[in-house]
DNA sequence: CTGTTAGCGCATTCAA
DNA sequence: TTGAATGCGCTAACAG
């Protein structure tokens, strides 16, 4: 049988409250006491029961995310994934609030957070881009005793608790380096789209793929990369311009959204063989991975850094250390026949 | 306030006990009182605290891995992945047990499998092979009402409540398509190595290969599947032999175990330029993608397939049903630039 | 068939 | 600075 609270106080000769306040860290009660105490624990091997703990307590963790608004359909999957955690809440005694915003203003996303109260809630996880008045803010927030974790995109830096999210610098060599295969000894130029040079990850994923470009693949030259702010259309556009600019252009990396904008683009030139790779496995890039048009889906599974955010968060609001193996989300290489 | 077990049996006019009873399906309550209990807990929307149920009845999950013993590095994987899982033990109320046993020999596993004590033990996941005898042995457990989990390789036609691993077909598919990529319009042979055709998720592999093959790539032509009983040795011997005897050779797909003798076996050769895809990430493969040696490793995450089968045996002994996004095992590609 | 009562392991008043 | 007593939501004897 495990030791329990009442094993710890007999051993220690003192009693329940006694051994509760010195585990829980709480004051009023003597330096001797406490060393008594700690070495019962010690000796017996105690390891507090958290779910009785928490039942004891009524404890719930109230949680809020932070996501763009606007019809990105990434952000639109991860919404839905975390609505779909929301229904386990009684289980998991969580209590979710989703916070939208407009996407690309961080002005937007330092009210929402200033207005969170430290007292009501305890962790947040937000999207965020990379700026300086978000850093701060979320800091502020740190110092207030509230767990804040980032979502997909990080915000190095700051002294958030943990990001959940892929690493992008290797999620860009390694689109790199699918490229460079599927180009075959190909030589000719890489068309590179991005949504915002102010998201960390679309920067580092820019670099990693120029990085593995350059080194391994000096036949292919990359074109950009072109800003198009995640909008479809203007991803269409801009594809549509590269291409018929430039009869060079032999393979497209796509690392921000607007698939299907570049799905487009691409429908209206057939007579280019291009070697194509693309972010995040959605209805539309899904599509053009089983139709030929794309080669391969890099993807982060955000239901993964839904779930992890909101274990990595409670984790640190109990003061323990998550389990580092299971909350790294992995870089997802989909081709046709291993998309889920 | 979520409500309890008072509120029902204050709505439904009943004391705790019956309410109890009728939660827990337990004789000895009358249609109609069952009736009115049941109209409660509809009405308030009653879920009941599992946590403070397994506290109430002192509840742990007894559990018993099976897996093959011997040098696999993957199986050794796995295990490690085990012996992490029962660290936890404490905090998820498991208390696991490890049995190995000799690898390729049904009886042994038959025989594991007939010791268990249902009285004793809620769940099993074993690894087995894709025989008619562990499949009964697997079923004769089920009836007497123990969960039983495969794991890495599937039961097909056992009554097994959840497999805990990739889809195999579609891993040999993606093999195929990743070797006919990096061929690129090389035209030649592919030669195929496999531990055993016994084993369900290595047929499948190979069967999912080539149809890729066929369909995608023609002038590709495979060479096997040669059988090595996942023995590196004999995988390098084969492999050396095969390469030495045929000098169409361009590639290598080795869908089992063993690939310290692939990558001996292709060091031994340094004038064959060959694409190679393997299986499973370990200490070898780790260093053969990292040396160029290898192109892809396709990959199963054991400590997730780990994690998932004791969710999953847990889930299954409360009568509730796992979430399946949650528990589906990814594919994995991993190129030396995603490797984690 | 149904109800009363005493815990499970822990937290937290309120007194002392 | 310490302890006794009560309860969190649920289960399980034991009576009736």
């Amino acid at each position: 049988m495990r030791p329990t609270v009442h094993d710890i106080a007999a051993e220690a000769g003192v009693s329940l409250a006694t051994v509760d306040r010195v585990l829980n860290g709480r004051p009023g009660v003597r330096r001797q006491t406490v060393e008594r105490v700690e070495k019962a624990v010690h000796r017996l091997g105690y390891i507090r029961d958290l779910t009785a703990a928490n039942l004891a307590r009524r404890r719930i963790y109230p949680l809020v995310f932070i996501i763009p608004s606007g019809p990105n359909s990434f952000m639109r999957v991860l919404e839905a994934e975390i609505a779909s955690a929301m229904q386990r809440s009684p289980i998991d005694r969580t209590s979710i609030r989703i916070e939208t915003v407009p996407p690309f203003d961080p002005d937007a996303i330092v009210r929402v957070l200033d207005a969170i109260d430290p007292k009501t809630v305890t962790g947040v996880a937000l999207v965020a881009t990379d700026t300086e008045e978000i850093r701060a803010a979320v800091d502020r927030l740190i110092d207030q005793g509230v767990q804040v974790a980032t979502l997909v995109s990080d915000l190095p830096g700051s002294r958030r608790v943990h990001y959940c999210g892929i690493d992008n610098i290797a999620a860009g060599r390694t689109a790199g380096n699918l490229i460079g295969r599927f180009c075959a000894g190909r030589s000719g130029k890489v068309l590179v789209v991005a949504g915002s040079l102010k998201l960390s990850d679309h920067m580092d994923r820019a670099s990693g793929f120029a990085a593995v470009l350059e080194a391994e693949f000096p036949d292919l030259a990359i074109v950009g990369p072109v800003e198009t702010n995640d909008d479809a259309d203007t991803v269409g556009q801009a594809v549509g311009a590269a291409l018929d600019a430039d009869p060079a252009i032999v393979a497209i990396y796509n690392l921000g959204a607007g698939n299907r904008g570049l799905i487009e683009g691409i429908a209206a030139r057939p007579a280019r063989r291009l070697s194509v790779v693309a972010h995040e496995v959605t209805e539309h890039s899904r599509r053009a991975l089983a139709d030929g048009v794309f080669d391969a889906i890099i993807n982060q599974d955000c239901g993964h850094e839904v779930r992890s955010a909101i274990r990595v968060l409670k984790a640190h609001a109990d003061g323990l250390d998550p389990l580092s193996d299971q909350e790294r989300i992995r870089i997802d290489i989909f081709l046709k026949d291993n998309l889920p």
